[in-house]
RNA sequence: GGCCUGUUGGUGAAGCGGUUAACACAUAACCCUCUCAAGGUUACAUUCAUGGGUUCAAAUCCCAUACAGGUCACCA
């Protein structure tokens, strides 16, 4: 019996060719130096920020180059596939403003001319390249059981061999074709072989963009192409996908740097053109027992993008830290060409990490602070009331009561040459500034720190309250402080307090600390002068007599 | 166990045969006519996992060892 029969028998269903599919899906016009490339995650549920990077790379490369940057869902196990997983995926892509030019929109819909995009949806094709293996004596069917494929490992194992079909082990390579058919007929299933002809002791050599040159070992393992429900693996489904797609960058995490040659030789078989590869470090964690490991989606929360989101970290902090992560220079160029886009920077794959980079939250946030500081106080109101909407109830109703009177909260030492940084996220605005909002003014605990005594306290705020003006300039507005110091015998002046402490019963230091406390119950607050002309004169009596 | 990759300060890293081994985060100290944040100044790797070699010269090239990570499925 020839291939061409056997194939017939094995993929009955088959009814275009290869090159039925090459017409379907003609090359790109686009430059030669474009970058097409795609974001292909299994739909899980949720985003890994170790899969974010690749995305967000690959974005930078194709928007670099005017090329195409699509969304593939690779959809081929049912058992990693979750309800609504690829809702997650593309909103998630959303959240963190990585758009795509082509590919899956939702479950149903999708844009591009090289779809579907959706791997379950293809199946027809992989059959059709599959068909054209077998006719071509490159992959044919394997009846091996579970059991089976258990006993030639075990006896790889005892005799230290190395462990795979292949070889003399690859079973099914050396039954006729006429068995085979036979075994169909009957019924039973089969899952489909590649055919390799690769040699264990060869070289192949892989020119990575990230890693340079690698050599492997060529492939001589008959991997199974299509699984015994006609379902390819991804090897096969990410070859003949990339292949119609016309994908010129493969940008995927480094463990897929072993099956490498498999690929290859896969699409040598086929005799399609090699795209290149880009094998991008992991991300990785320290964690609580001090052990350096990949950062896990199961017990790293912030592995998960969704995290960020929760936290109130701006979107625009987590794509700059991304950045600085994918190409190192970026930070410099970022401090030399200040208040450019990112997308004036010029991304490489060359400069990327080979190692996994360290996830590093303290890093992230110092960015997001610095985002912030920068940012006018209306877009932060936005920002925080947007977040606040989800996370925040009690603060996002009073955002929206004062939100002229938030806005200037949010606005003090901000327009200024150095602005002022204390917001690291969304979420932690609420514990800089609660206590100018008399609603979160309750169960307060104050922070006295040099004047504790109930009776000079209540001296020092009387006589100041006496004094206070709301129109006052800040001059004025200091020292009418110092003339407190004066009258209760506190130094106004630092520097004669500093020579000689002891002729003073303090400073003024002390004494705005009294107000401060007195007004807001932290000892430590932004500019006072501000934080009184917001509170205005009748809530600072009201907060001076609750002490 | 086989195959592959990696290893520069607490962290991310630059470096590509000749540098005082950049820079950033973190940390610490000091300074800055109220605190804090910020900012400024300073400190922080005699050494690039370890041991050999090549060279006038090595973090950079070679070899071995150690450690770490990845992979070896009808998962991606």
């Amino acid at each position: 019996m020839t291939n061409k029969e056997l194939a017939n028998i094995m993929y009955p269903d088959v009814s275009k060719t290869i090159e039925d599919y090459e017409k379907m899906y003609p090359k790109r016009n686009l430059d030669d130096k474009a970058v097409v490339t795609r974001f292909a995650p299994s739909p899980t549920g949720f985003v890994h920020m170790g899969s974010l990077l690749a995305a967000f790379v690959s974005r930078k490369a194709t928007k670099d180059t005017n090329g195409v940057f699509y969304l593939r869902i690779e959809d081929t196990d049912g058992k990693r596939s979750v309800e609504n997983g690829i809702e997650g995926i593309i909103s998630d892509l959303k959240a963190f403003d990585i758009k795509i030019d082509e590919g899956a929109l939702s479950e149903t819909e999708e844009i591009g001319e090289y779809g579907p995009y959706i791997q379950s949806k293809r199946i027809e094709i992989y059959h059709t390249f599959a068909k054209w293996l077998v006719e071509n004596d490159y992959a044919y069917p394997c009846f091996c059981s579970e059991e089976e494929l258990e006993e030639i490992r075990t006896l790889q194992e005892a005799q230290k061999q190395r462990i795979g079909y292949y070889g003399k082990y690859a079973k099914y390579r050396f039954v006729s074709n006429e068995e085979k058919a036979k075994k169909i007929q009957n019924g039973e299933k089969f899952v489909l072989r590649l055919k390799s002809t690769g040699d264990f002791n060869k070289r192949i050599v892989i020119n990575d963009l990230v890693r340079g040159r690698i050599e492997y070992p060529e492939n001589d393992i008959d991997h199974v192409l299509i699984k015994s429900d006609g379902v390819p693996v991804y090897h096969f489904a990410h070859v003949v996908d990339d292949h119609l797609m016309h994908t010129t960058h493969i940008s995927r995490g480094e463990e897929w740097l072993p099956s490498t040659p498999l690929h290859i030789e896969l699409f040598n078989k086929f005799g399609f053109e090699v795209p290149k590869f880009c094998h991008l470090g992991l991300l990785m964690k320290i964690d609580d027992e001090g052990v350096r490991r990949k950062l896990s989606k199961r017990k790293d929360p912030e592995a998960a993008v969704s995290y960020y989101h929760e936290k109130g970290i701006p979107v625009e902090a987590v794509s700059l830290y991304l950045m600085t992560i994918a190409n190192s220079n970026f930070e410099g160029w970022m401090d030399a060409n200040f208040g450019k886009s990112i997308d004036e920077f010029k991304f490489d794959y060359a400069k990327m990490s080979k190692s996994g980079s360290l996830f590093d939250v303290n890093k992230l946030l110092n960015i997001s602070k610095n985002y912030i500081s920068r940012l006018k106080a209306s877009d932060v109101y936005d920002a925080t009331l947007n977040w606040a909407l989800d996370f925040d109830k009690e603060f996002y109703d009073l955002l929206v009561k004062y939100k002229d009177y938030s806005i200037a909260i949010l606005n003090i030492e901000r327009e200024q040459k150095k602005p002022r940084k204390d917001f690291e996220s969304y979420s932690s605005i609420k514990s800089y500034i609660w206590y100018m909002y008399d609603e979160l003014f309750t169960n307060l605990n104050y922070e006295w720190q040099n004047i504790t005594d109930k009776d000079e306290i209540k001296k020092i705020l009387n006589i100041y309250l006496n004094k206070y003006d709301i129109n006052d300039d800040k001059d004025t507005w200091f020292n009418k402080m110092k003339e407190v110091c004066d009258e209760l015998g506190y130094a106004s002046d630092m520097k004669k307090y500093k020579e000689n402490p002891n002729d003073y019963k303090g400073n003024v230091a002390d004494i705005s600390n009294v107000l401060r406390v007195a007004l807001t119950t932290k000892a430590m607050t932004p500019d006072l002068y501000e934080i009184m002309k917001l509170l205005g004169k009748e809530k600072m009596e009201k907060r001076f007599n609750m002490v």
